[in-house]
DNA sequence: ACCTCCCTGGCC
DNA sequence: GGCCAGGGAGGT
């Protein structure tokens, strides 16, 4: 996308706007013209700089997905909320059915108010070390779970893949932060990297639900290498135990009783 | 540091 | 017909 100018562009539903105070005239003609300098990841959103200051920050939230081509298709899929057309003829178009996702465009001041301020080290570009996790850690009582999807000690896991690294790393969730021992945190980043790797090989995580596809609609091969997530009820591919649910900060939490004591 | 809200497709 | 799933922001 470097290099490239926004022409053209259309917000269709106002909660994808909702940065920019739920306004898509603000997006359209703050976008309309502008350059684009890069495209960037940080945990889950996506960072473009523009020129004359200004940032396009989206998120794909849980449905969310850019699909890039040209004019040829002029009829947009369903919940297709945003649409751009770029100067060398490509075309974007941001489908979000669940509308999780946005699209925002923010200046210099208003970048330094949005939730990447609070974002930690990304989970897989520039992992913490096991000491700057510890210190991000430290003293924090709530269940290491919720402090991981909190993407402020790491960015870039959600529940899924937050659930599969605890189990990997043999931690309980329900471990308050702080107690997190050093040889565990060593465990738990290092299957950090396992866990995204080959979620990344097998093209993500597509549910039964489909809200999650890859860029040219085919589902996500991960489900089938899943540890726990999902498999409440069933027995622990590791030692055989029936892995449990639980519920921490308003999410579904699945782990091995067997595996995970620490 | 917690809770609630948003939204839609898929499933019971 | 109703419930559930999820990420992040905002409020208490």
């Amino acid at each position: 996308m470097t290099g490239r100018r926004f022409d053209k562009v259309e917000v269709t539903h106002p909660r994808t706007a909702r940065h920019n105070g739920g306004e898509a005239s603000i997006v359209e003609n703050r976008l309309q013209g502008r350059t684009v300098k890069g495209v960037n990841r940080h945990g889950k959103f996506l960072v473009a700089p523009l020129d004359k200051g200004f940032t396009m920050v989206a998120h794909l939230g849980m449905s969310g997905r850019f699909i890039v081509g040209d004019d040829s298709q002029s009829v947009p899929p369903p919940h297709s909320h945003f649409r751009a057309w770029m100067d060398d003829g490509v075309v974007i178009t941001f489908v979000d059915p669940r509308t999780f996702g946005f699209v925002a465009v923010f200046d210099e001041v208003e970048l330094e108010t949005t939730g990447l301020r609070r974002l930690g080290p990304d989970a897989w570009e520039s992992p913490p070390t096991v000491e700057a996790l510890r210190l991000s850690l430290a003293k924090r009582t709530a269940p290491i779970k919720a402090l991981l999807l909190d993407q402020g000690p790491v960015a870039g896991l959600g529940n899924i893949y937050a659930d599969e690294a605890l189990f990997l790393a043999g931690i309980d969730p329900r471990t308050p932060g702080g107690e997190v021992d050093e040889a565990p945190l060593e465990r738990l980043l290092a299957s950090i990297q396992v866990v995204l790797s080959g979620a990344i090989d097998n093209g993500g995580t597509s549910l039964d639900d489909l809200a999650y596809l890859l860029p040219d609609g085919r589902a996500g091969d991960n489900l089938s290498q899943l540890h726990v997530y999902g498999r409440d009820g069933e027995p622990c591919h590791v030692c055989g135990e029936t892995i449990d649910k639980v519920i921490i900060r308003a999410r579904s939490t699945h782990f091995c009783p067997g595996c995970q004591s620490g």
